[in-house]
Order: C-alpha cells, then sequence, then structure tokens
DNA sequence: TAAGGTTACGGCGATCGTAACGATC
DNA sequence: GATCGTTACGATCGCCGTAACCTTA
C-alpha cells in the first residue's frame, strides 16, 4: 500500500471509476494506474470494484468501505501540507470561499477589503455556486470555507458558526402604490413578485411566511442574483422581495426599500468548514474577520 | 511523501525518538531513515524534530500538529487491512482484550468459551493491565477492546458500552465472629481488611463508601488479584473484601461470603474500544456475546 | 473503429545496504 | 569506546512509459 494507490482511488471516485481519465489526472500512463489497481486489490486479495468486462462499474462493499478510510488518509495528507506551509511562512496562501452572489457582492467586500490589508500576501478565491452545493464543495475540497445562508444541513462533519441575521425587504419603483401605507401580506399578493430562485437567499423563508399566512405570491420573476431582480423592478415589473442589505441607498435611488421583518422571519447567514480540514492561520483570522464584520451589521 | 515516512514518524514516536531503533523496527538499514527523515523534512520545508547536535531530542511545534495527522493515517491505513481481511475470511483473525485479573479470572471465561465455539479460528489474546493502563493500551493498538471496572476517562476517542453492574462482599473463614449477626461499616472496621490495590477492581467504590460513612478500614494487604487475597484470608489474616463474583462456592468452601451490597455502591464494569479503530466482525461479535453473558450475570 | 482496459518489456529513478566518518556521552 | 547520526556510493527493486493486444459499444 501507498498513497499513490490511495490517491488513485480518490481520483477513481471523481472520474466515474475511468482509469484512463484518472490517469490524465495524475499525469502518468493508463497501463501504470491499471498495473497499481491490481496490484492493490492484490495486496488486499479482493476486488475493490465490480468489473463488467474489463470496465469498472462500480464499488464493491469492500470499496465502498475502504473508500471512507481512502478519504480520512487524504485529508489527513492535505493537512499535513497545510500545516507545514502555513509554518513556513503565515503570509503566503490562498482561501477559497465558498458563496452565492448575494454574500460575495453585499457582505464579504468590506471584510476582505480588511483582511487583504493585514495579509495581502493571501490570495482569495471566491468560489460561487448554489446554496445546495456549498457543502459539496466543501467535501470536495474545493473550497475551505462555505458563507451560507440556506439551511446547512446537520453534518457531523462541519462545524458551522452563527455569523448573521437579516431580514427580507421590499423594494418598489419611486411612486408605486406600496410605498405609502401598511405593509400587509394582503397588498403584496396583489402585485406581481420578483425575488430569488428557489432555495437561494432565503427564498425558504419567504415560502414559509406567505404558506402560513395562507396567502399566495404572484412570483413573475426569479433570480439567483439580486443585481437582476433590481433591475427588473426598475422596468416596473413588479414589486422586488430581496434582502435588506442588497439595498444600496446610493446605487438603488430610484427604488424604495420597506422592511418585511414583520411578515418574513429572520435569515441566518452561518460560516461553515469541514472539522477534519487544518484551516491555516490566516483562515481562521479571515473568519474572524467575517464574525467582526457581522457583529458590525448588526450592531 | 509516502507511507514508509508516516510510517516511520509513528514508529519514531514509539523508540524515544531514535533513529536506530526506529531503523531496526523497521528492518531496514539506520542510514536509510535518516536519509527518509531528512527528505520528509525537508519536502515540508522545516523540521520536525528539535535536535541536540544530531541527536533529536524532541518534536518541534509542527512536529506535534503533524504527529496527530500521522496518527490518523495510520489508524486509516490499519483500518483498510482489517476491512479487507476481515472480507477476505471472517473466521481467521485474533482479539486482542486488555483486561485486568478479576475480568479475565471470573467474568470472561464463560463468554470467550461460547464464543470459541462459533469461530474456532479466532485467536484470542487477553493483554493483563492495570485498570490505569487499559486505555492506553487501546490508544497503543496494543489492545483492540478493554474492559475496565474502575472509571474511564471520558475520552472522545472511545466507545464505551455498559456491561453488567456487581457488588462487593466479604469473605472470611467459617467460625468467623462476622458470619453472624449484621454486617456493618462498625463491625467492619474492628477486623484487618484484605482487599484490592489502589485502582484495581472497585477499589475506589470502597474507599468513597467508608470515607463517606466516617470509618477507617485497617487494610492490611491490598493486591491485584482476588486469589492472592483469599489465600490471606484462609490463613486467617483477616476480612476479605473481593468483588462478589469472584467468589466460587465450591473452590471456596472453607470460606464464608456475606454482601456488602448495603454499604458499597455498585460497581460498573464497562466494555471500551476506539472509535476510529475498525473492529472485524468477529470482534463485534466478541462483543455482543460479552453483553449476553452480562445479561446473565444480572439475570 | 473508437474508447477503455490488460499484458509484456525495457529504462530510469527512488530507496536500500555497505561502509567510512563525525559527534556526543 | 559505545551509541547515535550523517554522508557517499554502488546495487537493486519498483514504477513508469512504450507498444502491442483484447474487449465492447
Amino acid at each position: 500500500m501507498n498513497l499513490n494507490q490511495i490517491e488513485l482511488l480518490r481520483i477513481l471516485q471523481e472520474t466515474e471509476l475511468n482509469l484512463s481519465k484518472a490517469a490524465k489526472r495524475m499525469h502518468i500512463v493508463q497501463s501504470a494506474v491499471s498495473r497499481q489497481l491490481q496490484l492493490f486489490e492484490e495486496e488486499l486479495g479482493s476486488p475493490l470494484f465490480e468489473r463488467k468486462g474489463k470496465k469498472l462499474i462500480a464499488l464493491t462493499a469492500l470499496g465502498q468501505r475502504v473508500m471512507d478510510e481512502v478519504a480520512t488518509i487524504n485529508q489527513a495528507k492535505l493537512n499535513i501540507q497545510a500545516i507545514a506551509s502555513d509554518f513556513l511562512d503565515c503570509n503566503k496562501g490562498t482561501i477559497h470561499i465558498a458563496t452565492t452572489h448575494t454574500q460575495a457582492k453585499y457582505f464579504l467586500p468590506h471584510p476582505i477589503q480588511r483582511f487583504r490589508a493585514k495579509y495581502p500576501g493571501i490570495r482569495i478565491y471566491i468560489v460561487q455556486a448554489s446554496p445546495e452545493q456549498l457543502v459539496d464543495q466543501l467535501h470536495a475540497h474545493k473550497a475551505d470555507i462555505a458563507i451560507c445562508t440556506e439551511k446547512v444541513n446537520e453534518d457531523a462533519e462541519l462545524i458551522t458558526r452563527h455569523c448573521y441575521e437579516w431580514h427580507h425587504a421590499a423594494v418598489m419603483p419611486k411612486g408605486h402604490p406600496l410605498c405609502e401605507g401598511e405593509l400587509t401580506c394582503e397588498r403584496l399578493t396583489a402585485f406581481p413578485i420578483l425575488t430569488y430562485s428557489l432555495g437561494f437567499t432565503g427564498r425558504s423563508a419567504i415560502e414559509r411566511a406567505f404558506q402560513q399566512s395562507g396567502h399566495q405570491l404572484d412570483i413573475i420573476l426569479a433570480a439567483a442574483d439580486t443585481d437582476v431582480i433590481k433591475t427588473y423592478v426598475h422596468l416596473n415589473l413588479g414589486v422586488g422581495i430581496i434582502a435588506r442589505m442588497a439595498y444600496d441607498s446610493e446605487a438603488d435611488h430610484g427604488l424604495v426599500v420597506r422592511d418585511l421583518s414583520h411578515i418574513i422571519p429572520k435569515s441566518i447567514t452561518k460560516i461553515a468548514y469541514l472539522k477534519q480540514n487544518y484551516l491555516p492561520l490566516y483562515s481562521q483570522h479571515f473568519i474572524e474577520e467575517l464574525l467582526v464584520a457581522a457583529r458590525e451589521i448588526s450592531a
């Protein structure tokens, strides 16, 4: 058994059990990976893969159990490297942040700006993904930190930290009837609504609130992206329901914003990362920076 | 990085950081391990060990963190091998049980006998150790399962399962004054007492019971081993306080046994094993067998 | 016939063993 | 001088790459 064989197994999982693709990913020829897999299965004494002819089509029961351990070893290997390079130079490295458009545009700018000032050598990559993919990005090691608003599944391998709470708001062009008077469920249902796609930025909270009140929203446009929504609100297509923090009093001076906290319950944005994943010091400091920014928002 | 280097680090920890001893344990020459360690440190970019001259004397901060990951990798490696050989033949293998004399002699015989009948191919090794060493045996991979009576530290890496409860009893030669009448703390303190060494077989429960009652036992002999205690009780040196199950009505017909459950609170015997350690099926069945035996005792 | 996998074989490099040397007690 | 570790160098074994072949869609 050696680490290359472990790596091979890991890569095979990511390449639909295709030996040729795995070989390319490992920068060696296909016959080499074939041989290594044979050697490993021989060493263990039983096959790890179900085969149809010569193709690998699935994991055997043994293979499934072994893959769990393979993932553990891979994680530990990455951790050793991360710990060592952390030790070498705390001021070099990268952070991959998995998050959505809303967070990237309306929450992250301040903390990232301050973090950059302290750690100019760290490269920050924002991995944009739909909320449901965020946690997958962590497991796939494509991101170190996820910033999620929609509910994070209770995952034993995840550490989640409360970040900040926020409410939705309605936006509409100046002069719109909803600019005046009390804002109720009834009045909202009378207008076409523009809001987030299912699964995005607290859309589920909107759903729940209106379902419970017995009213039905007439959602005529759903987007993953607040800017898209605002654009169409400007065009007078209807009333936008967006995250309150996504309203920018300067950029959006043509729009009126009205709080919806009495109608739609608060949403909670969290920070999540893998428990077994070693976070370099600078990543830990980055999280601190996020929490500071979160407190400022709440205050 | 490769698995041999990981293994080397693991072994260095077990050999007082002595490269020569590590080389012997790995069946290669000393110069080879020296070179491998250099290569690994070079790859990481910083030393893993503090050196005094050429000797390794301690782990660096980096080394300490890396060692945690090394342990994880090693565990996963062992798991892969265990899972595979489990898959190959469920009826071959070994179980190492860390336990004390009392359990080995008075609790284990029945369940082991029955287990042997079902799994004649499994070798069972009893690793006798003092109670405080039992958990260490697990961490050192010298035992798969520990059977402990004294309190097991709340260890996040450990799974502990309730096994059975039992009481202490007093034993004395026939005709001894304590054979008759009510058995109280007062009367016990009037005689020389023979019981377990500190830390063994519920001795701590005995201590606590008498401390709380305000009486002081006159313990003239303490042994790790019930047989030793009974031997001296036979010689009329005093009254023995032993685990009730260690009294054998046949072998000990010269002794009278009297229950002490009204004086000394119950002791609890538990089964413990490492959470991250893969237990072969037969080991899981062995634990089942222990639990069955435990229920029979309680009934 | 293209794509995926296996087998055979030669070459190269990683790692080992031998051996001589250096340091520390 | 005994123990422990490093360095140099030749030998070996493992692993890769080339290439020919097999199988299945």
